[in-house]
DNA sequence: CATGAATGAGGCTTCATTCAT
DNA sequence: GATGAATGAAGCCTCATTCAT
């Protein structure tokens, strides 16, 4: 899960990236998350990013981004960026596979207290993107990658005995689609803890991968 | 899950629906699943549709639909009723709450094989919706109310002492959001197997609800 | 010199063409034709050809063509239809190479008097468009091509005894840019008469292509 | 063909213009040359010019030109300058009227020898410009005087006989037109040979302007 | 009922120009 | 003088919707 740097500006010489500059793309990223997570990807429109973030007109977006595919390009980098920052130390502090998927699951959804608007704003913009946009095939397939990146893990996970049997790309979809679940729709209600939630969402998939489960996996109720 | 029935034609006199002007909804809505499903919900124009439907213009969707979003709440109900025409049998012919569970899984994923583009279809819509649409309102309450009664009827077989003890909530979001990953990824690889998938995914949330999960609920990592 | 036709409205099924729409977009045509002719290329903007053709807005200049490059293809075909009526009929009628020469040259200016506005602005487009804009490749080719026609019927008349000898290619260049000239220039002088500077152009090319035209050309003066 | 000095930044107070001043308008202008050359009038933007003069932005530009018309004016009159100091010593070495003509001729097709850039710059210039532009005005009314002179000139030689009998206002189009048409398009063949092909064209216009072209001009065909 | 042309709002983008630093 | 960020006016285009026929 590293984070992707963006193009922008039509970058056609060797113009480095000023200061200045960096910090209105920051602030018109940051803008769009917000808007994204509060009226969704198709109502985010670049008039209502730049109300948004004080600026005077969506020319001033066009001028720092090279058109609204390379802003969403930033705004999953952005979001990646914090989530790496946040998630990868925690999941590298454990030593088993239980433990990093728990560890990943948890500062997943601890995320939405710090940031609540960065994974829903993802979520929405990766729901939204066919992979056929050609600009955005990196960024689908570094998605695509990310769950086949976690297929392997449980792969392996399981050839050490540490997982039960099942179907590691069931469980890796399934994993991803909970926690976009709980991110879209519980990050929204008013008093969400994101601490005892992602607990919970952890709880859930520790049983559902743990080894020894009992043999008659629901053989009685078919 | 009930269907809910659309609104449609601004109903100002008290002409009935004619037998014509209902074939020619369900074809615009058949034709709006397929688009939906194939390019999306934001590339989903009136313009997509007519041509999908063999229809020669737009006008003719505005005509029998009240809008964009009447055309869309017409979606999501038919998608309902299939649905619904297909799982609430196998669910009620359950008996125990694990039972009904992985009825509801297996036959939604199941769904799949025989309406390949529905359940798409429906995810992208209510992935694009907010309840502060207006006219969407009720029906976002209606989706809402849906993961109330799944939270309702695990509590229940928790008390019951069917289901092992964990945040009834968080399992009803996680199972949706599960379903809704698998629909949305694995609906567009060529070797999609719905049954294998289904079971592997009722398996995954049968062990995560079980009652004998042991008791020692990952102690060890936090 | 044949007409080329145009593509228009994204044709993506049988759609045949309706009278009316075909009626809308020769309206179009004609009025692009005025306004370039009058402001030039640059200027010749969707909003003052809307305004000139007496629609309500741009939108409906992009509901009938593709694109303005669609547009500016069918300005040009619609032109070259009109030039070819005119003009094959008079060349045809001619049976020496001079002859055609000059009934060219006449009966291509003389169009100035009944369609004025029509081969100004062919000029414009021309001369504002790069083989490297795709979607005017086919165009510039055509052009090219035209010169390279008269290039070859130049040669022919010379091998046949009919011309003198010269660079048929610099001749050809020569004569397409004497008539530019003259259409651009010329036309736009209130007492201008298309008939007799036409004959004056005709004269002049008489004069540089016919085959007696003394043996020391030029060689005294340099 | 004498250079019209541009206006350039408003000069309100008795600010000379300096050295540096001069030379970073020079180095616009050049830039502009190319730029408008390779990619035409209409995308000759003021990021590419600055770009290509290495400029960090296009605040420079304006800042030291009135505007783009400025610039343009600018750009025609460097080129007039060049070519004035190029042609006009070639020119008044003849002493005949045919040995100016050819003399202007050739001298005009070799300078895109030695500029290859900036003869169908300045063509892109005036074929975009219109007398109407406000501040272009007595631009366009000094290119029409040059046509004018050279009529006045042409006319003047047939009075003295060295010419023969022809319409002398078209006979200046026509030489005027021939040039920019094969700087246009002759241009941007690889193997273009200035001196030949310019050779070819005074060759042509001296058999046109000739005295002795035989009477019988083309009575045949009409 | 059906058609398809017309509308008008709104989206993204580009551009010349201005201005604080 | 120079820089580069900001501005605001157009420009082209798409879309849902309306309306005469």
């Amino acid at each position: 899960m590293e984070a992707r740097s963006g193009a922008g500006k039509q970058d056609g010489g060797g113009s480095a990236r000023t200061f200045t500059e960096a910090a209105r793309r920051a602030q018109i990223v940051g803008a769009a998350i917000e808007v994204i997570a509060e009226v969704g990807y198709t109502k985010a429109t670049f008039t209502r990013i730049a109300k948004q973030a004080g600026l005077s007109s969506t020319g001033m977006i066009s001028y720092h981004f090279a058109g609204k595919d390379d802003l969403m390009r930033e705004v999953v980098a952005e979001v990646f960026r914090v989530a790496d920052g946040y998630m990868i130390p925690r999941i590298e502090a454990q030593t088993t596979a239980s433990g990093r998927l728990r560890a990943f699951i948890e500062s997943n959804i601890e995320l939405l207290g710090e940031f609540p608007k960065h994974l829903p704003a993802v979520v929405e913009v990766l729901g939204n993107i066919r992979s056929d946009d050609s600009s955005m095939r990196e960024f689908c397939a570094a998605m695509d990658s990310l769950v086949d990146t976690h297929t392997h893990l449980i792969r392996e996970a399981q050839k050490a005995g540490e997982f039960g049997e099942f179907d590691p790309r069931v469980m890796a979809l399934a994993i991803r689609g909970a926690i976009d679940g709980v991110v879209t729709r519980a990050a929204k209600v008013p008093d969400f803890d994101p601490v005892a939630c992602g607990r919970e969402l952890a709880d859930l998939f520790d049983r559902a991968t743990r080894k020894d489960a009992g043999k008659d996996t629901g053989k009685d109720n078919r």
